[in-house]
DNA sequence: AATTTAAAGGATAAATTTATCTTTTATTTT
DNA sequence: AAAATAAAAGATAAATTTATCCTTTAAATT
């Protein structure tokens, strides 16, 4: 579904995001263990995020990155557009080089609902809704 | 979504399904061909299905592939478990080892239904009814 | 100013997926 | 039986994704 780029770039802005007020800022070590994710793999994948302005980061002792007022507003579209592309947004399930309904594929139309329906989820489910879930204890961050 | 091998493998598949009965045969070149898909990688995936009794191989001169009776009834989420495995309908979005109700990612319900919805389209889809579709003139095999 | 800290950047490597090529085996036709 | 045909099998290669390592740059502390 989702590349392993693109789910240690959630699971690290998830964690981000959880960290309370005043302390928010985390270094690469840190956030790695908790998006339990390579930590070399991982600092590449926060410069793209930096990049979009959805982190900061801030070099030197005590430094690290934090997330920007922006990217905890950010739904999780955003990360995965940014980190995989929107091609499994808009793709054709069966490899057309278009998905339209002029020259539809013959699962075109179920495909579809299921891929509107995945697209609005994750247009409407921000960072901050992920965190508050792990904060209040309803879900997990780690196996 | 699913691998470039998925693909290529469901394509095949239709394609021989929308073969009228007494000529169902086809070799690798024109199945190839038709599914839009490189042959030589083709025929690697062919074999894997031949294997899992979902096609019949006949060698020698007008030799080739057939759906069986098997195949032709198979649903599409056989298919992809075969090649890809059933991590999609299985597993969790954000890379928890398990995707369970007692320790949840952050999106796993939301998450969950839709993947439901897939797996439960995927099981109902035949690839006779892909077939059907395509013969029908409603939907296209290629781009 | 010198030292320490931590991210940025870039080079390299390992693993996986995708793709091709060559030889062997089975089958049909001559 | 010999020749021709087409899939099976296996080796190899290219491309992409994942992962690591090393040097440079920026910033804080001493
Ligand atoms: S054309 Fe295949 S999913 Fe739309
Ligand atoms: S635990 Fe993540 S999808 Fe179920």
């Amino acid at each position: 579904m989702f590349s392993k780029a693109c789910k240690y770039a959630i699971n690290s802005m998830v964690f981000l995001a959880t960290l309370p007020e005043g302390q928010e800022r985390a270094g690469l070590k840190e956030i790695a263990f908790a998006a339990n994710s390579p930590e070399a793999f991982t600092a590449k994948i926060l410069r793209t995020l930096v990049r979009e302005n959805l982190l900061l980061s801030i070099k030197g002792p005590n430094g690290g990155f934090e997330i920007s007022d922006e990217g905890r507003k950010t739904p999780l579209y955003r990360i995965v557009q940014v980190i995989d592309g929107d091609s499994i947004f808009k793709g054709c399930a069966l490899g057309l080089q278009e998905c339209s309904e002029k020259h539809p594929c013959s699962v075109h139309h179920k495909f579809k609902a299921i891929r509107d329906h995945l697209t609005g989820m994750m247009m409407t489910t921000t960072l901050q809704d992920m965190a508050l879930s792990i904060n209040t204890g309803v879900s997990f961050l780690k196996t």
